[in-house]
DNA sequence: ATCGTTGATCGCAAATCAACGATGGCGCAC
DNA sequence: GTGCGCCATCGTTGATTTGCGATCAACGAT
């Protein structure tokens, strides 16, 4: 087991890595509608999810890949069609990992350069 | 001006672009390293920013050109240096852009698929 | 005026991403 | 079995990103 003494640089980096992970998966306008519409219709088939956009079907389904992996969304296969929806948890960790940011010596925000 | 009657389907997309933009500002490690270290002290040339990650001064300059670009972080010349700090108000508004789309219908997580 | 320092920018190579048509597997209907 | 609809994946194209050395502009010091 590794030392969980305080926030080694290690560690931090781990962090950061995670953090950039999920941001990425973000950091398209399309994956964030198709979130968005997973998140408000809590699931729905991945055809409507095509239609929604004005996107090629093996494009949105690139798109549903790259949030696959970053585990904000779960896709399950359910006879002909497949069905998808939000993991709002993975999501949560996103915010949280923000706040923690956030959080991070809220003081002083004027000027301290010269 | 622009009717603000409801979340209609064009601003819906310009608050994704938005999202978006930000998202991927944050989608590489030594960004949000970077972005950390000057949430943590609340102002630094760049030079001690290079100091600190192990990139190439060419490198973090187009790192944070890019969060400049974002306007997640602010950077000033001084003379022969230049201070950067963060903009914690502009990291706030990507905190706040996910606490929406999680307060999006809280309710029935469980498969309603079959 | 000529250095040395700092940091932004240019230009290049490698890697990755975005979008799409085409293909293929899988399940259902016939 | 054959055919069809759904969707994941492959392969290709063009665009963008990443990392870096080299260069350049601005500045302070000599």
């Amino acid at each position: 087991m590794t030392v969980t003494v305080s926030t080694t640089a290690v560690a931090a980096d781990q962090h950061d890595q995670e953090f950039a992970l999920l941001a990425k998966a973000l950091g398209h306008p399309a994956r964030v509608r198709i979130l968005r519409l997973l998140l408000a219709r809590d699931a729905c088939y991945c055809g409507e999810i095509v239609d929604e956009l004005p996107l090629a079907q093996a494009t949105v389904s690139q798109h549903l890949k790259v949030l696959r992996e970053a585990a904000l969304i779960v896709g399950k296969i359910e006879g002909l069609h497949t069905c998808y929806w939000a993991d709002r948890d993975r999501l949560g960790e996103l915010h949280q990992l923000i706040g923690g940011l956030l959080a991070e010596a809220v003081d002083v925000n004027t000027d301290g350069c010269t």
